[in-house]
RNA sequence: GCGAGAGUGGCGGAAUUGGCAGACGCGCCAGACUUAGGAUCUGGUCCCGCAAGGGGUGGGGGUUCGAGUCCCCCCUUUCGCACCA
C-alpha cells in the first residue's frame, strides 16, 4: 500500500473541522499552558516564516495536551494596515474586502495544516468589537494622562503618507519601506506616555529571566537610561542660563564651549540685539537643512560660534557658546558642555574650529599632553586642574559635585532616557479611529464611553495623498459635541496598528466579553502567556508597546500582570540563497505549492528539521524530499504489519525471554522517548528530534525480520505518540489503523523505562596520550583496575605499550581509559 | 565605534558536564530489484595514503592526561544600536 498523504489528510482535514474538542475553558484540577504564536498580518497567504512559526507552536502545544496540561492556542488577525488600504487604492478593491477574503484564505491555509488552534477564540482588530476596545483603552489613557496631544516634529513616510513613531524608523528609513528616507514634519499628534513607564520597563526584565538576552539587551539599549547631572551656565550680560546634561561631570573643569542643538528655543534670545546676530540665525538655519534627519549617518560636525559667553558654575570660566549639528535636541537638555580631552565627538569639534583642549582627567599610564592628544581620553580617573576635586577618583567626584550642585541650586542629579512618547497618530483610513472631538467651544473632548464604538465609516474615498481619508468623509467628521451639544469635528487620525497587537493576548482568552477589554477572571486563570513565539524583528516594536500595555491594563485595575509573556521564544528566518525570502527578490517559497506537492506534515516538519528553530533556516529544495521519504518509510513499515497485529498486545516490558534484537529495539525506541522528552524541556531543537526519530525507523527496517510482533506493536505506538507533534496526520491515521479511537492529543506522551534505555555492553573508548588506539566492549560498571586491566590486555594497547613506562591512567567508568606513556619517540622522517 | 551571536565535510546540520568529531538528512558513488526509474532496498561517502598510519572543527598561542567545547590574541561574518553627551 502506498503512502497516499492526499487522502490520509484529507480526511482527517474533514474529521477536524469544527472540532469542539479544542475549546478552551478553565479548569482548575489541571495545570494551565498558554501558548502563543504572534498572529500574523492578513497579507494574502502565509509565507514560510509562517509556516515555521506556527508549526514549533503547535509542536509545543500538541506536547503539552499529551502531557495532560489544558491549553490555551488561540489564533486571530492583526487586521488593520496600510497594505490593504494600498490594495484599494492600486484594485478598487474596499480595504474590508480585501482583508476578509485574505483572512478566509489564511484560515483555510491553517487548517490545511493541522494546526491545533481553537478557532472559538479567533479575534480580528478591524472588528468593530475588537476596536472598541483600543478606543476604551484609549480614553482611560486619556483620563490618567497617559494620553496627550502635542505639536511636535515628527516622521513621515513620504512612501506611506503617514507618520512613523520612532520604533518604526530603521536606518532613517521607513521599515516597511527601506528605500525611502523618513522625512520630518511638525504635526498635532496623539502620544502614549511610554516614558512614564520607563523605569518598570527596564526593571521589569529581571522577571524575564526566560526571554532571548538579545531581546532585553535590544529592549535596554532603547530604553537607553543614563543617570547623570544637569548643569546651568549662566549667560554671560543676560539673565539666562543654559541647562546642559552630562554623565561625565568629573570632567566639567576641562569644558572649553557650551554647545547647543541648532533647535535650542534659546539661539534666538541670545543672538537678539548681537551685531550680525540675523546672518548668524541664517547660518543655523541652513545648518539644519543640511542635517541628515534623522542621524543616519554621522555627518561631519559643523559649528556655528554664537558670539555669547557661559560662566561654568563650578571654576567661574567663561566659555564661548556654539551651535553644531552634533547636538540633538531630542535628548537630554539639548545642549551639552564640550570637554575636548575626554570625549571624542568633543574632541573631532575642537579640532576642527581650534578650540582649546583641558586635561583633567589623568591617565595612570602615561600623562597625557593637550597638545600631544590624538583621541579623547574616555576613561575614569583621577581628577586633576579640579580646584578642590583634584585628586579625587572619578566615581567620587561624580557623586560629590553632583551634590554640590543641588545645595548651591546650579544643577541636579538627572537621569534621561532614549525612549520617547509613542506618536500613535496615522494619517491613514484603516485603523482603529481615535475616539476624540474637537468643540470650538469645550475644546477637545473624549467621546463618552457609551457612544463607543466610534465605527470606521464604510464609504470613504481612499486616496493616500497625505491627511487622513477620514477628513472627507463628511458624515463622519461633523459630528455633535458631547458637552455642549454644538457643532463639532472628529479627529480623523486613526491609530497606529501597533495599538491593536500591544494587547491582543489579553483578549484571546475571552474574546466575546462585553463589559471591557478584558475577562479578568479567565485572564487570571491563564496567564502569563506560558510560551510566546514570534519573530526576532518584533524585539523592540511590538514587545516593547506590549510590556506597555500590560503594565497600563494592570495598573486600571483589569489584571495583576506584571508582564505579558513568561517565556519568549524568537525563531530565526527563512532565507533562500542567503537571503530573507520577499516577492521583489522573486526567491519565494510557496507553501501551498510544498503542501500540495509533499502534503502538511512534510511541509511543517520539514521547517523544524533543517535547523534548530532559534536559528536561520536555509530552504533547500531537495532536503524536504528527505522528510517525505521518512514518512512514507514509516508508513510503508506500519502497513506491513498493522495487519498482523490484531489482537496482538505490546510487549511486556522487562520480559526475560525476549530475543536480542528485540532488545535492541526496545533500547533504541525507549532512548528516542528519553531525548524527545528531554528536549521539549526547553531545548527545543526539533531537528535532532526527528533525526531521533529517523534513526529509530531504521533500526526498525535493520531488525524487521528478527522482531516479535508485540515489540513491532509497542515500538509502532510510541514512535507515533512522539511523531504526532510534528506530523499530526500520519500519526493520526496510524494510531487509527493501530485500532485505536481517541485522539492522539488525549493520549498520555509516552514515559521511557531508563533500563530499557541503558546500554547493556559499553564500549569504552581506550586512549594513549589522549589519542584513540582502541575501543573495549565491557560489563557495565566495572571498577577502575578492572577497566584498566582490561584496557592493557587490548592487543592493540599491549603492542603500543609494551616496553614503555606508565605515566598515569586516567579512567572515567563506563567511558574512556587513557594511558599516558612518555612519549614516543617518532622515527626520523625520510626525506626526499 | 559600541553591544550580542556565529565560523565544523560538496550542502543543511549533530556532538546535553571538557572524554570516540561529522549523528540525521540532502547530494554524490556503487550494488540489488526492475521493461524502465527522478520509486524502493542495501552498502559507501572528512582529507592524504594500496596499506600500516597520519592530518583535521576560521588562524595563532595557552590551560589540561585529554579542547569543536575553557582562557588570551587575531581574522571573517550575521544581527542590533549608532554624534544619546
Amino acid at each position: 500500500m502506498s503512502f497516499d498523504h492526499k487522502a490520509i489528510e484529507e480526511k482527517w482535514q474533514k474529521a477536524w473541522l469544527d472540532r469542539t474538542d479544542l475549546v478552551a475553558v478553565p479548569r482548575a484540577d489541571q495545570p494551565k499552558y498558554y501558548v502563543l504564536e504572534m498572529y500574523p498580518y492578513p497579507s494574502g497567504r502565509l509565507h514560510m516564516g509562517h509556516v515555521r512559526n506556527y508549526s514549533i507552536g503547535d509542536a509545543l502545544a500538541r506536547h503539552k495536551y499529551m502531557r495532560g496540561f489544558n491549553v490555551l492556542h488561540p489564533m486571530g488577525w492583526d487586521a488593520y494596515g496600510l497594505p490593504a488600504e494600498n490594495a484599494a487604492i492600486k484594485h478598487g478593491i474596499h480595504p474590508r474586502q480585501w482583508t476578509v477574503d485574505n483572512m478566509a484564505y489564511m484560515k483555510r491555509q491553517f487548517l490545511r495544516l493541522g494546526f491545533t488552534y481553537d478557532w472559538t477564540k479567533e479575534l480580528a482588530t478591524c472588528d468593530p468589537e475588537y476596536y472598541r476596545w483600543n478606543q476604551w483603552l484609549f480614553l482611560k489613557m486619556l483620563e490618567r494622562g497617559l494620553a496627550y496631544r502635542k505639536r511636535s516634529r515628527v516622521n513621515w513616510c513620504p512612501s506611506c503618507q503617514t507618520v512613523l513613531a520612532n520604533e518604526q524608523v530603521v536606518d532613517g528609513c521607513c521599515w516597511r519601506h527601506e528605500g525611502t528616507p523618513v522625512e520630518q514634519k511638525e504635526l498635532e499628534q496623539w502620544f502614549f506616555r511610554t516614558t512614564a513607564y520607563a523605569d518598570e520597563l527596564l526593571e521589569g526584565m529581571d522577571q524575564l529571566g526566560n526571554w532571548p538576552e538579545r531581546v532585553l539587551a535590544m529592549q535596554r539599549n532603547w530604553i537607553g537610561k543614563s543617570i547623570g547631572a544637569q548643569i546651568q551656565f549662566r549667560v554671560v550680560g543676560l539673565e539666562d542660563s543654559i541647562t546642559i546634561f552630562t554623565t561625565r561631570l568629573d570632567t566639567i573643569y576641562g569644558a572649553t564651549a557650551v554647545v547647543l542643538s541648532p533647535e535650542h528655543p534659546l539661539i534666538e534670545k541670545l543672538l537678539q540685539g548681537m551685531a550680525g546676530g540675523a546672518n548668524i540665525l541664517a547660518r543655523i538655519r541652513q545648518l539644519q537643512g543640511r542635517r541628515p534627519v534623522p542621524a543616519a549617518v554621522q555627518a561631519e560636525k559643523e559649528g556655528i560660534f554664537l558670539g555669547r559667553f557661559a560662566t561654568n558654575p563650578y571654576n567661574g570660566e567663561q566659555v564661548p557658546i556654539w551651535v553644531a549639528n552634533f547636538v540633538l535636541m531630542e535628548y537630554g537638555a539639548g545642549a551639552v558642555m564640550s570637554v575636548p580631552a575626554h570625549d571624542q565627538r568633543d574632541f573631532e569639534f575642537s579640532q576642527k574650529y581650534r578650540l582649546p583642549i583641558k586635561v583633567v582627567i589623568q591617565n595612570p599610564q602615561h600623562d597625557l599632553n593637550a597638545r600631544r592628544m590624538e583621541t579623547a581620553y574616555t576613561e575614569y580617573g583621577v581628577l586633576v586642574n579640579s580646584g578642590t576635586y583634584s585628586g579625587l577618583s572619578s566615581e567620587d567626584a561624580l557623586r560629590k559635585m553632583a551634590a554640590d550642585a543641588t545645595q548651591k541650586g546650579f544643577g541636579k542629579t538627572e537621569i534621561t532616557y532614549r525612549l520617547k512618547d509613542w506618536g500613535i497618530s496615522r494619517q491613514r483610513y484603516w485603523g482603529t479611529p481615535i475616539p476624540v472631538i474637537y468643540c470650538a467651544k469645550c475644546g477637545t473632548v473624549p467621546v463618552p464611553y457609551e457612544q463607543l464604538p466610534v465605527l470606521l465609516p464604510e464609504n470613504v474615498q481612499i486616496t493616500g495623498l497625505g491627511h487622513s481619508p477620514l477628513r472627507e468623509a463628511a458624515q463622519f467628521l461633523h459630528t455633535t459635541c458631547p458637552r455642549c451639544n454644538g457643532p463639532a469635528e472628529r479627529e480623523t487620525d486613526t491609530m497606529d496598528t501597533f495599538v491593536d497587537s500591544s494587547w491582543y493576548f489579553f483578549r484571546y482568552p475571552n474574546p466575546r466579553y462585553a463589559e471591557s477589554p478584558v475577562d479578568s477572571a479567565a485572564v487570571k486563570y491563564w496567564f502569563p502567556i506560558d510560551q510566546y513565539i514570534g519573530g526576532i524583528e518584533h524585539a523592540i516594536l511590538h514587545l516593547i508597546y506590549s510590556r506597555f500595555f500590560t503594565k497600563v491594563i494592570r495598573d486600571l485595575g483589569l489584571t495583576e500582570t506584571d508582564e505579558p509573556a513568561a517565556r519568549l521564544f524568537t525563531q530565526g528566518m527563512v532565507l533562500k540563497d542567503g537571503a530573507a525570502m520577499s516577492k521583489s527578490k522573486g526567491n519565494l517559497v510557496d507553501p501551498d505549492d510544498m503542501i500540495e506537492k509533499y502534503g502538511a506534515d512534510t511541509t511543517r516538519m520539514y521547517v523544524l528539521f533543517a535547523a534548530p528553530p532559534e536559528k536561520d533556516l536555509e530552504w533547500n529544495d531537495e532536503g524536504i524530499g528527505g522528510i517525505y521519504k521518512f514518512l512514507a518509510r514509516v508508513y510503508r513499515f506500519a502497513s506491513r504489519h498493522i495487519s498482523e497485529l490484531k489482537g496482538v498486545p505490546p510487549a511486556p516490558i522487562g520480559s526475560a525471554e525476549i530475543s536480542a534484537e528485540d532488545r535492541k529495539v526496545l533500547r533504541k525506541l525507549h532512548q528516542t522517548i528519553r531525548r524527545i522528552t528531554f528536549d521539549f524541556e526547553g531545548r527545543w531543537h526539533f531537528n535532532t528530534d526527528i533525526a531521533a526519530l529517523m534513526e529509530l525507523v531504521n533500526q526498525l527496517y535493520a531488525s524487521e525480520e528478527q522482531i516479535s510482533k508485540p515489540v513491532v506493536r509497542e515500538t509502532l505506538e510510541t514512535m507515533v505518540k512522539l511523531l504526532s507533534p510534528f506530523a499530526p496526520y500520519l500519526s493520526q491515521e496510524l494510531w487509527t489503523q493501530l485500532g485505536h479511537s481517541e485522539d492522539l492529543l488525549r493520549v498520555a506522551w509516552p514515559s521511557y523505562d531508563p533500563v530499557l534505555a541503558k546500554e547493556e555492553e559499553l564500549e569504552v573508548v581506550v586512549q594513549i596520550n589522549g589519542r584513540l588506539r582502541s575501543k573495549i566492549r565491557v560489563r557495565e560498571d566495572l571498577t577502575q583496575d578492572e577497566l584498566k586491566e582490561v584496557a592493557l590486555a587490548d592487543p592493540r594497547i599491549a603492542h603500543i605499550v609494551s616496553e614503555q613506562e606508565i605515566l598515569k591512567t586516567i579512567i572515567v567508568p563506563n567511558k574512556l581509559v587513557n594511558i599516558v606513556i612518555s612519549e614516543q619517540r617518532k622515527p626520523a622522517p625520510t626525506r626526499i
